[in-house]
DNA sequence: ATTAGCAGTCCGAAGGTTAGAGTGCTAAAC
DNA sequence: GTTTAGCACTCTAACCTTCGGACTGCTAAT
């Protein structure tokens, strides 16, 4: 039954898909002719229209309207879709943008946020990579008044996390750097669960900012996924198709809220590559007019990070998937540089 | 010319706004007579309404259509407005969240900018406070890999700001504990300037150090103000007005980027206190159909931040003026705590 | 297999009609 | 002077209806 395309048919499908997507309007046998340096009438393609039509390729709205293209009919363009990788000027654009951001995660996450709603023209998501057991580096203590102070904690991959603390009496910044210096000698390299059981060894006030780090350490390991950068709203309200149904809008403005990365990702987002869902592929029913165009970034079984596009079915998928799989291996590169793995990859340009 | 209004003019003024406000579609005396308690007819409240659209309190879209208030009719609805304050269970409930997240800047905007975004049930921006003129306060060096180190820098008011370093050559953690500890004695107090000319007296390795210290804390000192934390968008765009002009949806969308706030930002705004820019008051016209609720908080001369809720001219105000006031001030207790100038606000209640 | 030609379908814009919601006015009542 | 009932008038929005034309789908010829 799903026999392979004839390389004509395959052809026209795409012209009607590239036209679609470049227009927003059904497309009629006499736009794919204009279109493709094909050397044949209207009717021939209306023919080979049919055919698409019969095999779910293709979609008429109604029954004297051009074509619009099926879930399926985008699935097989996407699958026949030539590697494209992003231009090698803009390759070197993102780089050098990379260079000049504050180096933490949080920032690379922002601006890849950024750069990928730009590229792709449509909503991007960028899920900062978390580790999955975070590992004590450094901590530090900074007073900042009598009974208060700052806990600097660094973990594993530069993370660093802050926290105010107060305690039952004044200590003094010279007591604070005592403890900071014996925590650090007891703790370094070591997990939640292994400083859990080395804790018993310490004083009172040790203790406290003890448990002040594994309640960091604690809260770490539980995210999920920290709340998402997004952005590129602004692409998605101006899709011809929100004009009509402001449903979708409506549906998309309200998941926005935080739980938009776990709407999306898909059951299995399995080993590395973009992976493209297309409208109803997806197991929201609030994005089934949608396209996702998801890759994962870091370093598989420590630190996994996650970035997005999300966007009409009718998106530019050469451009967002190149643009996806280009700013998930900058940022693994990235993130491997956090990890003590290697050299910067920007250096390397 | 502009003589005051009659008690009983004032409040079919209030009873229009209010209804207004709440179904975004134009009154008619009938509405306003069941609305209110007077014990009047129609046609008297006809007649008022005759005097308010002379007077330009409010505006009929055309001859045979109830009324609408105009930008001149919300300001004095703004300006009669009691002084209202959070209810005391919402005032808790906040506190009661700021407890439970990070005792950070960022962590207390983002929160703001939901809560702020829920409660006013409009889009919230905030700007994180930031010191007029930053100060250092501790610096931490911790190794990554041979020659690159994570520079954790802590300036005053518990700013927390991480960089990644690379060094001509392998540097040991023993060393870099040494650089820390001498720059440590030898900045703590000091302003960029102040470090700048103390500079000279360093080896090759404590001027690389110092140099990117003297970066991160220009950086900071030039920044007007951070990427705002923004909530709401779902508000606006699920808004009535919106449903016919795409034109507001799309300029906003476009503003969304990053210099919103200095759009939204009125030229004077000075003081302690709440400020409201109603429509055309406004001097982006980008959003001269909206209104803006706008407080700055934090520690006049030291760190100032601000807050805002940006919504249709129709926006609840009292709703929003008491969200604004009261957010602002328990950020600014916070952010007095930071700076080490008292117990932590919540810790009253 | 391809094509010209044409009937048939369906959309969407344009124009016309109408119901009713609300005002503005007038003249009477308080 | 203020308030009110009553009513004519206005304007909108919803609902028709019509009509041109954009496309297809089919047929019969090439």
């Amino acid at each position: 039954m799903n026999k392979t395309l004839s390389p004509r048919t395959e052809k026209i499908l795409k012209s009607i898909i590239e036209q679609y997507i470049a227009r927003a309007a059904p497309v009629p046998s006499q736009s794919v002719l204009h279109n493709n340096g094909l050397d044949v009438s209207s009717a021939t393609i209306r023919n080979e229209m049919m055919r698409l039509k019969q095999e779910g390729y293709i979609i008429q709205p109604h029954t004297s309207a051009g074509s619009v293209p099926s879930d399926k009919g985008y699935r097989h363009y996407v699958e026949t879709l030539d590697d494209i990788r992003l231009p090698l000027n803009q390759q070197r654009m993102i780089n050098h943008l990379f260079h000049q951001v504050e180096t933490r995660m949080e920032e690379w996450a922002r601006l890849t946020a950024t750069l990928l709603a730009n590229l792709s023209q449509n909503m991007a998501i960028v899920a900062t990579a978390k580790p999955d057991n975070c590992v004590f580096k450094h901590l530090e203590l900074v007073s900042i008044q009598d009974s208060t102070a700052l806990l600097v904690l660094v973990l594993q991959g530069a993370v660093v996390r802050q926290q105010l603390t107060v305690f039952d009496q004044p200590v003094s910044q010279a007591e604070l750097s005592q403890v900071s210096n014996k925590l650090n000698v007891f703790f370094t390299g070591l997990n939640n669960p292994q400083i859990q059981a080395k804790k018993t060894e310490l004083s009172e006030l040790e203790k406290s900012v003890s448990d002040c780090i594994l309640n960091i350490m604690k809260t770490e390991d539980e995210i999920e996924y920290e709340a998402p950068y997004l952005d590129g709203l602004q692409f998605i309200v101006n899709q011809p198709e929100f004009a009509n149904s402001r449903q979708a809008a409506t549906s998309l403005a309200l998941t926005e809220n935080k739980n938009l990365l776990r709407v999306i990702l898909p059951d299995k987002l399995v080993g590395r590559g973009v992976h493209v869902i297309i409208g109803k592929e997806n197991k929201a029913e609030a994005i089934q007019n949608y396209s996702v165009v998801i890759s994962q970034y870091g370093l598989p079984g420590e630190a996994i990070g996650c970035i997005a596009v999300i966007g009409p079915t009718r998106m530019q998928y050469a451009r967002s998937i190149a643009s996806v799989d280009y700013l998930a291996e900058v940022l693994s590169g990235l993130i491997a540089w956090l990890y003590g793995r290697k050299i910067p990859p920007e250096a390397g340009n």
